[in-house]
DNA sequence: CGCGACGTTGATTTGCCTCAACGATTGTGG
DNA sequence: CCACAATCGTTGAGGCAAATCAACGTCGCG
């Protein structure tokens, strides 16, 4: 155990925790498929990836929480997705492609994530196969959970939108400030605060 | 060939030309791959889901058009996704957890559908692992096309998200009923119009 | 022909944004 | 340990984009 903090073997648990809801995978295996991820320490407010830059990594959360957010020319910026413990984060389309991102993703907290590197996210499905479903098991769930964010944000109002925010992610709401919440949910942050005082009673 | 339109054979071509874009597969393995789906026909308005039920299969569009959507309480309803030739559809959510589903899937016009049951879809997974290959890519780019339509909601105004439908989604737009695209863009129908006129100049 | 589906137009309302100013809290350097 | 800045949330006035409601025109079709 190190002493500076949670030790590479925790992070690693972590990792083999969250697999295992997924997949079964040999004492050999597992120690194969965390070889392949390295970890890396964020500050608060250090970037993990900033647009324009390559995706090369696809980022799983151990604590801290980060945030994907999208710029516009005009300077206002939009947050596409939170990322806490045992959440996975990249810029999906820079990473798959090899091409410029258009996300930026930076650390609301100090957080450690492991990553791996997209030749050896190929390795490993070509090694242990079954890690490709739990890569398609993950991504069916992302994908359910985005069409209904689209559904929510094609039909609820505002203070819908929020009440379904707190109920779903309760441990996001406490942790992140809320213009950042009002920006994921596509509203202004003074809005949001009136939501609030409307809600007061 | 059968006099009453498109065999299934040709049925089968589609969606083997569709899976060689991903993935190749012996004769043999194509053989046993479009085994597992059946055909069937849907006239216009035709339900191909209704929401209660459990969307048993995965849904393969060999040619007519296809929306799916949410019905609110209040009556009104939200177009999630239009399916066309060559694209996929159905509750994921409810057919991965066999669950009721929420969504209404209906044809706008008459279609062909290829359908995999669930069993099915799993055995395939075992029988020819590269299938999943092909499933985790489809899911990829689904993934990252439905966080584009978030960003899109989020922060750009209805002109410019009619705009991008008509330039993502030529086909799509010249043949479904301009009140569909107003749902499926998250405006009423009216609105829309407007928008139409304002562009004559 | 007459009905239903579809698109258009205009008047009015409203949900949410913009802008600007003002506390409260945090944290940081002197 | 204090002073000052930065961050964060709140409040209010005014404005705009888009919804609502209602009426009307135009097809295609039974």
């Amino acid at each position: 155990m190190c002493i500076l903090g949670q030790s590479v073997l925790l992070m690693h648990s972590s990792l083999l925790a969250y697999a295992s809801r997924y997949i079964d995978l040999t004492q050999e295996e597992a120690e194969y498929f965390v070889s392949l991820f390295r970890h890396r320490k964020l500050l608060k407010r250090q970037f993990l990836l900033q647009a324009g830059d390559i995706c090369r990594y696809e980022t799983f959360v151990v604590n801290g929480c980060l945030r994907a957010y999208f710029v516009e020319p005009s300077g206002s910026f939009h947050i596409v997705q939170f990322a806490v413990e045992d959440w996975w984060t990249s810029d999906l389309n820079s990473f798959w492609n090899q091409t410029p991102a258009i996300l930026n993703i930076d650390a609301l907290e100090p957080t450690d994530v492991l990553q791996i590197e997209k030749e050896n996210l190929d390795r490993l499905y070509k090694e242990i196969p079954k890690t490709e479903r739990m890569f398609r098991m993950m991504l069916t769930k992302a994908f359910i959970a985005h069409q209904q964010r689209i559904i929510d944000n094609l039909c609820k109002p505002a203070m819908e939108r929020y009440l379904a925010f707190l109920e779903k992610y309760p441990n996001i709401s406490q942790r992140v400030p809320q213009a950042q919440i009002a920006s994921y949910l596509g509203m202004t942050p003074e809005f949001l605060s009136q939501i609030r005082r409307n809600l007061m009673r």
